[in-house]
DNA sequence: AAAAGCCCCTGGATGC
DNA sequence: TGCATCCAGGGGCTTT
């Protein structure tokens, strides 16, 4: 489910309002990902001092260590004043003393993992691969070029991969390609530089403007207080397969990628 | 080194 | 109504 503009849009959710809490009780559910890495009972007595984001994971900073939070394929957070009943699939519940923080993750593809720190090898694990940042200064159309370059795989499944530039996912993959005007079957190595311009400023476009729209609610995606997405109402080509092109009106193609749909039209986006 | 496949897991939609 | 099949917003790991 979440991208990062999802990621974000959850993390401006709560970030506020949780920074200071001290958390009184953790409650895990069901396994998750991976282990938790310590005791639950070493994050009690702990303080929230302030949520960032890296690519699609979520940081947690606490006044000692910190909590990596990924909400994989289905994963959504919550942060209310009121305890409430845990349901079946809220995995990971950090009761504060500013609210209850709750992991709801049907398909278990999430984690919380606690480092000591980002230098922590646990945390250089996650986050040691990652590529450039889309939204900040040091995702410029020569760097993101540079990395294209070295990569000979379709430029579809380069996005996806992450390790040239974070927070793109199987929508906003699809999306930025349209806009771009460049076929998703393209090997990345191949991308002249102005393309490669086109699409790193497609990317930083689609990226920002769905994080305004609150991300894209497909089926069940909400911010931390329950808010839903719109920015699917604004999606030129992912899941249009059949549906007229906005632009020109050909048929939205669908073809599969590394196991993932990619919808494109082959008239707007060249070879 | 990089590319391609394989899984992890649950639920909803579709087809017979 | 029941059951089988396929598909879904991710990404680490193993195999080529």
């Amino acid at each position: 489910m979440p991208e990062l503009p999802e990621v974000e849009v959850t993390r401006r959710s709560f970030a506020d309002r949780i920074a200071g809490a001290r958390i009184d009780r953790v409650r895990l559910g069901k396994a998750l990902r991976w282990p938790l890495g310590c005791e639950s009972q070493a994050l009690v007595g702990r303080v929230v001092t302030g949520v960032r984001r890296r690519g699609k994971y979520l940081l947690m900073d606490l006044d000692q260590g910190l909590l990596l939070l990924h909400l994989g394929m289905s994963g959504s957070l919550s942060f209310a004043p009121l305890w409430t009943e845990a349901g079946p699939h809220d995995h990971f519940d950090l009761l504060t003393s500013r609210g209850l923080l709750r992991l709801n993750d049907p398909r278990r593809f999430g984690a919380v993992v606690h480092a000591q720190g980002e230098a922590d090898p646990v945390a250089v694990k996650l986050l040691g691969r990652l590529g450039l940042e889309p939204l900040t200064d040091q995702f410029s159309a020569e760097a993101f070029h540079a990395g294209l370059k070295r990569r000979h795989a379709p430029i579809k499944q380069v996005l996806l991969a992450g390790d040239v530039v974070v927070g793109v996912g199987n929508i906003y993959a699809s999306e930025a390609l349209f806009l771009a005007g460049i076929r998703p079957t393209v090997k990345a190595s191949r991308l002249s530089g102005p393309r490669a311009a086109r699409l790193h400023a497609a990317v930083r476009d689609v990226l920002a403007r769905a994080v305004e729209k609150g991300g894209s609610t497909l089926r069940d995606f909400s911010n931390a207080q329950g808010e839903a997405g719109y920015f699917q109402l604004e999606a030129m080509v992912y899941d249009r397969a059949g549906q007229p092109c906005r632009r020109c009106g050909t048929p939205i193609r669908l073809l599969r990628q590394g196991q993932r749909s990619t919808y494109f039209c082959a008239n707007c986006q060249k070879p």
